[in-house]
DNA sequence: CTTGACTCTGTAGCAGAGTACGGAGTTTAG
DNA sequence: CTAAACTCCGTACTCTGCTACAGAGTCAAG
């Protein structure tokens, strides 16, 4: 149990592996909260729960939220009807799977590029002629515009 | 029969379908030449060439290129060999290989967050659970880091 | 010839997600 | 006890790819 229950902000950011600076940045935008400043001086204490909130704002940054959307979340946290949660899901699944259709696409393109460069090109290299002129699957219809 | 061999910035940015900022831009960074403003009043002409070399811009930006990259492609435009085209070339498609596995994994978990939510969640919305807890196909191997 | 649309130029701002820094005060290891 | 390491706090800066605006000059239609 490396979190003893009290850590400082140094530690809680080495715990979740982001910069102290990133954590003070989360409290800012209201996603984390900052604890009171102990009366009798010393350092602001952190715990248990901010290292579990801290992990689930890097989980839901890797599932592609942003921090507004996470925002989003929390604040439906405490919702006794999940809704908006599944609403906010839902619709990054669907942002998701656009990209994903986009990525294939590019890869296809980018694919071709290289191996249409595959020895040396003396002159003209083939990616970047396949970028410069039209075709190329991406706009094969624009060729003929004579002046 | 669009162009007609001169053009003004304005003309060109509805040619090109961008912003005529966006055309200064590319300029300030140097990813498009600034014709020179003719001696004898008048506007910047712009030329046939400078809609080939926006098409360019934008299809690598497609493909994914930031502009930084787009100056590097241009850069070795002229290179008798191509060696240098085609490494950022298979780069880029690395970066893009990843990007889909990456996101395949997220589009995964997702949808099982999605369907976790299938009736009205009287408390605690599994969607949250699951982004707040351990487990959950990213890290189900986190949860017991005992000191 | 006037009016409205356009160009030129430089500078400033936005969004998103941080990162950096300066000058305190505090804590802790040696 | 001292020096290094850390915290606190505010402000300012980074990066990317634009977008906006002000105050000129210029051009084209009616």
């Amino acid at each position: 149990m490396k979190i003893k229950g009290v850590l400082t902000i140094g530690k809680l950011a080495r715990e979740v592996d982001v910069s102290v600076e990133t954590i003070r940045y989360y409290q800012r935008r209201g996603l984390i909260a900052q604890p009171g400043k102990p009366k009798m001086g010393g350092f602001r204490a952190y715990g248990e729960s901010d290292v579990v909130r801290m992990r689930f704002i890097k989980r839901a940054q890797q599932m592609g939220f942003s921090l507004a959307e996470i925002s989003e979340l929390i604040v439906h946290m405490e919702d006794t009807n999940c809704h908006a949660a599944k609403t906010l899901a839902e619709a990054k699944l669907k942002v998701i799977e656009t990209q994903l259709e986009e990525l294939g696409r590019i890869q296809e393109t980018l694919k071709s590029l290289v191996v249409s460069c595959r020895r040396d090109c003396p002159h003209a290299c083939p990616v970047l002629r396949k970028l410069y002129g039209e075709s190329l699957s991406l706009s094969a219809a624009s060729a003929e515009k004579s002046s």
